[in-house]
DNA sequence: TAGTCGTTATAAAAATAATTTATAATGGGT
DNA sequence: ACCCATTATAAATTATTTTTATAACGACTA
């Protein structure tokens, strides 16, 4: 059976017109109907009606199996030819989220250097969350992942090399800047500059928040930490962060949370389990798990 | 791309033999070469070396790759065939592990045939690991399964219905017959008639014998528990089991077991994610949860 | 050391399969 | 009644896969 036909199949099902797929994959009209006609006899099965009185394309129960099914294959079969491209190149993507980079980067880029593997790292950044789907869709090899819960997919493998707790900041003129420790409960009338929901520190910070029972006023929200800090600085809200965030300014005062049972910055290295790492790839996760998890 | 070329390549990573892969497919031995070459072309990549000096067949690392994501490709595809075969049939197949059908099928049964929708149902029947495994691999639409942990699959729906505690069952002539309660620890020098490890019997048995330190004897394993209640009633060893075994005999005792953290025994319905029910299943679903669930 | 065996590779021919071209069929809208 | 946007069908064409026949390679053996 040939993928070509699934790949007509799977976007049929979502255009619902036969002509317009044809011209989508630069073929005629009359190929998808013998497409579409192949994978019926292969399977036994009609997979669509073809409405032609409403203009419209029922899919049966056959074809929805099938839709799940083929959506499925060709993802595996995209991700054995990116895999397989990185493989044969020297190259390893590794997908960095912007505080992971900062804080944690520069040691490793130091040790890669000096083994002269730095030239062949490609590095993509991104939310965690963003990250995991990259790495899920091969697009990234390895990855530092942060997150509030140990990770654990199926299709990743994930060491845990730290966690940290996460922290609030305040402006060194805010009245609470004086505190070494605070409660979250005790900044229910701040008004806070956070970080961009597709990181988890959104998640953490929802949870604590509900934990709490009350909604934090959120005054803005940004995707680079030091805007955060110099918004803090300016005493425009305060933020919640983990302490791997650059804590050598004067005009910003860190504070332990006291809370009991608070979400935690956990930072792994990831990879997908269904991934033959190339030797240079070990190498790099060498690095990594030496410089990290030491 | 065509999978047969997939599958082609999967039997050769096996056999490492390009004309015994072609005797198998029964097609000749070119068709082998040209279907590598063809993938090779395709993914850019050397995936085997041909090493005719020592007979042997290496695996680059991309045909590692591949391998792993052609597996899972032709997996896929046997899993739409099935399915799909399944659905346009009537036919519904039931996985029940002898327990569970001995216990609950007959209620669900005399619903079934209430509605005239028994006789569309084949049943398989086979430890709860083997059927997990078969309602992954499409062989089983619906399923009954043990469980000692609340089952979580992200390819299984699983919705547990019940628990049951495990008991101990012993002659009517045993000297602990007439106890009501016991400890596991107090049947340390007892003989242990069990289950086939092929159910989850063993592992909360395990489990439990782990966390009182000690290796029971176990003296015999069956894999019918009529069987068993026989050789317990004449007093050939003990039994651990759920209450949910046929209770209704007067040489054989009851005892509950008074540790604390026992292992349950969780009964779930389950059927794969990715399953698209055809309007029977989803009717024999109804009549599992309606006699079940409440 | 020539002959045979068990391998995989190659090239041309044959067989199969997919795609295009051209056209039909269907029903809705104008 | 005619046009438009659909999908289907059949024949011709093109592309792909498989077979046939044979080469090449090295190990083993008489």
């Amino acid at each position: 059976m040939n993928t070509k036909d699934l790949a007509y199949f799977d976007r049929l099902i979502k255009l619902k017109n036969f002509s317009q797929v044809a011209a989508e994959f630069g073929v005629t009209q009359p190929t998808i109907t013998t497409a579409i006609k192949r994978l019926e006899a292969d399977f036994g099965a009609k997979l669509v009606l073809r409405d032609r009185v409403h203009n419209d394309l029922t899919v049966t129960a056959s074809g929805q199996q099938l839709t799940i099914h083929a959506a499925a294959i060709l993802r595996k079969l995209d991700l054995a030819h990116q895999e397989i491209t990185h493989l044969t190149q020297q190259r390893t993507v590794l997908g960095l989220p912007p505080i992971i980079e900062n804080h944690y980067f520069p040691r490793v880029a130091a040790h890669l250097q000096e083994r002269g593997m730095l030239e062949n790292i490609e590095t993509l950044e991104g939310g965690s969350v963003q990250l995991r789907n990259a790495l899920r869709d091969g697009q990234v090899d390895l990855a530092l992942l942060g997150s509030t819960e140990p990770l654990s997919y199926k299709t990743l493998v994930a060491e845990e090399f730290d966690r940290q707790p996460f922290n609030i900041f305040v402006s060194a003129a805010h009245p609470l800047a004086k505190r070494k420790r605070i409660y979250f409960s005790e900044l229910r009338r701040e008004k806070f500059v956070l970080f961009n929901n597709s990181f988890i520190h959104d998640t953490a910070f929802n949870q604590l928040a509900r934990r709490n029972h009350f909604r934090p006023d959120v005054v803005f929200r940004a995707r680079d930490t030091h805007i955060i800090m110099n918004l803090v600085a300016e005493n425009v809200g305060v933020t919640y962060l983990t302490g791997l965030v650059d804590q050598h300014r004067n005009d910003v005062v860190r504070l332990e949370l006291l809370d009991d049972e608070q979400p935690e910055f956990i930072s792994s290295i990831a990879y997908r389990s269904s991934h033959v790492l190339t030797p240079a790839q070990e190498q790099v996760l060498a690095v990594l798990r030496g410089t990290l998890e030491d």
